[in-house]
DNA sequence: CCATATTAGTTGCAAGTGAAACCAATAATC
DNA sequence: GATTATTGGTTTCACTTGCAACTAATATGG
């Protein structure tokens, strides 16, 4: 009668489960030492490419509830790693950028963090292209714009 | 200075986008009309396959908190979907098991879940293999004994 | 066997999150 | 150009979660 469902083949359980075993190992990188959470590292990650961005960039770009995204923004200005200025063009926005000790705490933990991944992918062997060709076809079957919004 | 960091194509953020996006969709299956969450869901899921597990089996086979599936239980008990009792070999444990009830709701719910699945699947056309096989490589170079457990 | 350690599961507590209500600023409509 | 709608962000609230402390049952070591 049951169609032999079997969880650990789900897809759906197994994005997830990928997903968060990874989290926590970031975590373990930026999160203790640095005191910043998976949204403070979003918004620093988001920042630290653009320049400048308003806090909506941020939440379209990186897919994050802007209650999300707000409280991570006032944190890290909290500590100085991030300014926020009303924009001058339209008063609602909020030009955020990053201060010269955001800049170089961002820096730091894009390197730890990119060698993190670098060392999982490394183990993907030579398939690691053949691993982000399914990220990417999974990201289309889900109608994800992989960054076309960059 | 920066090396360039791109977050759109970064291995974590886009498995954790992923994800999110999937279990959306999946709530939006079950989670409304059922009204459970994605803890009940696997408890269901698990319990649907095996006919009898203790709590702690859950929490082995779906990596999640024994807290979360504990409370899981509970709500899942209180539905009437699931039955709990000590078992009798060791006292500690409880033996879970789906009621008729449960298992009916069961199977309807995975037959939807697996139609929904079916439609993203499809969409990745004869490429799906090469996805399950990416999958499984991920999960192999995150330490993650993809169903071994089972 | 008695004391200690371990294992299964529950629960209190402190965060964190999303939805919805809210405020402020701008755009659109009459 | 006053009224209404929309947009950007913040905040409140209800809920979920994970951790740690706890209880109960069993295993282990003296």
């Amino acid at each position: 009668m049951t169609k032999e469902f079997d969880l650990l083949q789900f897809l759906p359980f197994r994005l997830n489960r990928l997903a968060a075993e990874m989290s926590k190992r970031l975590h373990e990188i930026y999160g203790e030492p640095y005191g910043i959470d998976i949204p403070e590292w979003r918004v620093l990650a988001t920042l630290g490419a653009r320049e400048s961005a308003t806090a909506q960039e941020i939440v379209l770009s990186t897919r994050t509830h802007k209650s999300t995204i707000s409280r991570a923004v006032s944190r890290l200005t909290g500590m100085g790693w991030v300014e926020r200025a009303r924009a001058q063009s339209d008063r609602r926005n909020l030009e955020l950028q990053l201060t010269p000790l955001g800049r170089s705490k961002h820096d730091e933990i894009v390197a730890m963090v990119l060698a993190a991944e670098g060392d999982i992918v490394s183990r993907l062997g030579n398939e690691a292209a053949l691993v982000r060709k399914s990220l990417a076809l999974l990201e289309n079957a889900l109608d994800i714009d992989a960054g076309a919004r960059q």
